[in-house]
DNA sequence: TGGTGTGAACCGATTCACAGCA
DNA sequence: TGCTGTGAATCGGTTCACACCA
């Protein structure tokens, strides 16, 4: 167990972790891996693949147990602890990040947030403080927060990420439509939301 | 030419396009693949693998024209025309996104949201209309919008795909956190920002 | 000399097929 | 019988190495 699972294979097992959430059944039930296929759109061998990485707890012509896929699923992403996140930029996608309930259900909580502009400082969003982006490392260090979202813009972006690291986040989820340098060790995730349109676009232009 | 590309290499591609873009630089100069791979983070040798899907346009011992690139990028991803796109669900994320300034900058144009709630029909945010989503069928055809963003819960994540689709929507960028069931020949692109945070978490319990 | 275009080699992920077990 | 676990085969994308050209 603990072998190696690719990018796209932690993507499919955070979308089985949130099929499952999602799902009212008895906890004491079982998902087979065909279920978990067609609810995430794979097949059924990757699927039993991807959750072999951790030890065989499937059971023959039964399937998965849920309430112990759970179990393995939020130990694997980390869910039995406080997963608290900063987030710096409280312009109009941050505001609609702190304000996003689905972050709560899935156990994130944000739990500070930063801004540059002095009118907002010391106000409160959401019930999410606004800090001044020079109070970072104490914040940081006192949240234990270990992830971050970034939501400024492009031209600040690299700056803001130098500060979260030297701060000692660990990981950060990036919205500004900029590429982005990080240290070996330091994760990053980028989410582009005009790059995710011309996706869209190219695909209808050049049909496969 | 237009030979098939790989998902991530159109995302490659976006990235190039993103980079030239936020490139002030004379028009007539040239780019070397090593620069556009150093600026996204890749290698020489899959940007040239990417753009000569498109022809040969490089130059041997100068790079490619800053200005010719551009052009092809432009109509590989249909900036050339108009592209219309409707919001369906009009809470904090889609406030925040008619709000954003990068589809702007992008060159998309956001022309008609819908939404529910009847408090809201009728306003404008951002000098965007908000509809009543009975009137899909109408806008959509009035304002010739191929691609739509979807921003409502989960729970009637799938009924406004169903209404999407059979309005003539070609493509849809999902921010609902669902697994969501199109026709053949739609393409649909989903964005989970907690799936999204999960990564990182899985990357920080389980370093490589 | 410097940078493109590209076949060949490589590598990793996905799929297949089936043994094994309740 | 039904569904898991898994080696083997397959498939596709990335990297390499180098011919070619201004």
């Amino acid at each position: 167990m603990d072998r190696k699972l690719s990018t796209t294979g932690i993507y499919r097992l955070a979308l089985y972790n949130r099929y499952l959430n999602g799902l009212h059944r008895g906890e004491s039930d079982y998902v087979s891996s065909q279920e978990l296929a067609d609810a995430t759109g794979h097949t059924a061998a990757q699927v039993r693949k991807d959750l072999t990485c951790y030890g065989s707890l499937g059971e023959p012509s039964k399937g998965y147990k849920i309430r112990k896929l759970k179990a393995l699923l939020a130990r694997i992403f980390g869910k039995e602890e406080a997963r608290n996140v900063i987030l710096v930029g409280v312009g109009n996608l941050g505001m609609a990040l702190l304000a996003y309930k689905g972050f709560q259900i899935q156990r994130f909580n944000i739990v500070a947030s930063f801004d540059m502009d002095t009118k907002k400082i010391g106000k409160r969003i959401e019930n999410v403080m606004i800090y001044h982006i020079n109070d970072l490392d104490s914040v940081v260090a006192d949240t234990k927060a270990q992830v971050a979202i970034v939501s400024v813009p492009a031209s600040s972006a690299q700056e803001v990420i130098n500060k979260l690291v030297s701060a000692g986040i660990k990981a950060i989820l990036n919205f500004a439509p900029s590429s982005l340098i990080v240290p070996e060790g330091i994760e990053l995730q980028n989410v582009d939301l005009s790059v995710e349109l011309d996706r869209l676009y190219y695909l209808l232009k050049n049909p496969h």
